[in-house]
DNA sequence: CTACCGATCCCCT
DNA sequence: GGGGATCGGTAGA
């Protein structure tokens, strides 16, 4: 399996992803910070899910930055609870929850120990295993670049729920972040903006400019406002 | 294309 | 007991 995908040859996430070496583990490094620059840091870089039905890989397009307990739109606004107990822990795990009763959202755990931090990941696009994902996938009849954009979409893609929540995605085998070796996405190809869905944060919170995403790409949740 | 609405259940107050 | 870091179907412009 190969990490050529796109056969229209028109997506530029997939374009991204031909220029590649072989996958490597993200160095720990990465995910060690404040959740705003993590958040950053992880756009460009791949999702990795190897299972029963086989590799996926997919490149994250859209990322958002959630802080701890004075984030008034964090999950850890409520401090240390047994739902966000892995949003404390150290950086590089998984934190997944359930919203809406029936979706599941993954998070990287950022930060450091003891702090509370985490990057929720809004998009992926997919890049190998696709049709793993569009089975997995409660809408399969999406285009490509729209299997898996947005949060809920990219874990039904995936095949991501609470069973993950609190693994290592630094060395579990069954769901990794890695590198292909591409540069880091620049500044200016990057998108900027308020955090989707968060209003009841109040303005001052949900005011933030902290979602991130790759101009141009075609996986995108949602458009970013405009103005950026 | 945009707008609305129901689904569905875990978590925290 | 209230509401949500969403999605997908339907209705209407």
């Amino acid at each position: 399996m190969t990490l050529a995908a796109d056969p229209a040859g028109t997506d530029l996430d997939a374009q991204r992803g031909r220029r590649h070496g072989p996958l490597v583990a993200i160095a720990s490094g990465v995910v060690a910070g404040e959740p705003v620059v993590v958040a950053r840091r992880l756009l460009g870089t791949l999702l990795v899910r190897d299972d029963r039905r086989g590799r996926r890989v997919a490149r994250i397009v859209e990322t958002e930055a959630y802080a701890g307990p004075e984030d008034m739109a964090s999950h850890a606004r409520a401090g240390r609870t047994a739902r966000t107990t892995v949003m404390f822990g150290p950086p590089g795990r998984a934190y997944v929850y359930l919203v809406y009763g029936m979706h599941h959202c993954l998070n990287v755990v950022c930060a450091t120990d003891g702090e509370a931090g985490a990057v929720l990941i809004r998009a992926v696009a997919p890049v190998a295993g696709i049709e793993a994902m569009r089975a997995d996938r409660r809408r399969p009849t999406d285009a490509v670049a729209r299997l898996a954009a947005g949060p809920a979409r990219t874990c039904q893609a995936l095949d991501v729920d609470r069973r993950h929540d609190g693994l290592d995605l630094l060395s579990d085998p069954s769901l990794w972040l890695a590198s292909d070796g591409g540069d880091p996405v620049p500044a200016p190809t990057m998108l900027v903006g308020p955090r989707v869905g968060v209003d009841y944060a109040g303005p001052e919170w949900a005011g933030r400019r902290w979602r991130f995403g790759i101009a141009g790409s075609a996986s995108l949740s949602r458009p970013f406002p405009v103005g950026g």
